[in-house]
DNA sequence: GTCTATATTGGGATAGAC
DNA sequence: GTCTATCCCAATATAGAC
């Protein structure tokens, strides 16, 4: 029945995106089921047709916000790898990502994950680890920053749009966004003081 | 009644205690009342003569775990200012916060601020201004990086404890504590390669 | 100020009709 | 596969004894 499996995938379609949205606005434990059925249009009882429990769909919404994320984007031909880390990082720290949902699930629910079980912490592990290597290989064209200096970029970005997330002081918030994407494109440059000392 | 103001002096210090310990260690929704009562050696029923309620607690348990957290401590006279700051970084990106409580409420609560009410998110926005003072005020006396380049050193410590404590991989949470340790000393250190350049 | 007992709510999960 | 109805448990908050 070829119809009804599509229209399931796309009943499915439908719960992970809303509830990556609710549970990125207000955290996994304030959103209930009801709610996520409710705003893909379905009712509470369709949904263990779709999810083991609530757990396993925490877990599938987190992988699919980061495969729908800004940083998944593919970099025109035309664009150089430097312009288009300057592009990312505008997009990711950008202050439209500071209330209600946001596009990155390693930055809305970080320390919401670090609380749950294996699985969910496995998805974040592997979305962060795949979000190390787009930063890393759009750097490799243009500078010889490595593993570690990508590593705490990251974090910094990830750090930086939670904790403006988090702030209750809107020009404070948008002043730290913008404070983390100047630091970002320097860290990212490679080289620092030391190195360039000891070439001297 | 000196007695009896002591003694819920008291009651009121080991229930901070216990809440952010548990708060940290589990995130707000998932720790009761009563579990918090009974860490701190008191029922349930008791809570409502020290606090109005649960989110009241939060706010003042957030304040607590800030007034003593290890970058709260005094400096000792005879370290230099950037010897403090490496000390510092030590005990905040050390691998003894990775698992259960930490000690930084900005770090373990960053996202589960983000969705609480205005009060909890003042408590957080001020605790944040205060991290950004002390590390500032250190860095004054031996390099000239400014207001931009404190906070995204501070968002890239709090987010690289927070995200090493959501990875379900222990090399790699502390392989990125160790990364963002060297890139704040690196960043703290002030001038960039566009400085040196532009000076040559 | 601290206790026990309880009112009340909300939400995860299941049963069963269609 | 989706719906309605229901079971069940956990937790906040309050009432009232001591």
């Amino acid at each position: 029945m070829p119809y009804t499996g599509e229209h399931k995938q796309q009943s499915r379609q439908r719960i992970l995106e809303s509830a990556y949205r609710l549970f990125s606005s207000r955290g996994y434990d304030n959103v209930s089921i009801n709610e996520i059925m409710n705003e893909a249009s379905m009712t509470r009882g369709g949904f263990y047709a779709h999810f083991e429990n609530k757990s396993a769909l925490y877990q599938e919404s987190i992988r699919y916000a980061a495969s729908v994320s800004g940083l998944k984007q593919n970099k025109p031909e035309s664009v150089d790898g430097e312009s288009w880390i300057h592009t990312l990082l505008e997009g990711y720290l950008h202050k439209q990502n500071l209330d209600g949902e946001c596009q990155c699930p390693l930055a809305s629910l970080a320390t919401d994950v670090a609380v749950r079980d294996p699985q969910i912490r496995k998805a974040y592990t592997e979305t962060f680890k795949g979000m190390n290597a787009i930063i890393q290989k759009y750097v490799d064209t243009y500078s010889d920053c490595e593993r570690q200096g990508v590593m705490a970029t990251t974090a910094m970005m990830i750090g930086g749009l939670a904790v403006a997330r988090a702030l209750n002081d809107k020009r404070l918030a948008e002043e730290l966004l913008e404070a983390c994407k100047q630091e970002a494109i320097n860290m990212l440059n490679g080289a620092t003081i030391e190195d360039l000392l000891v070439e001297d």
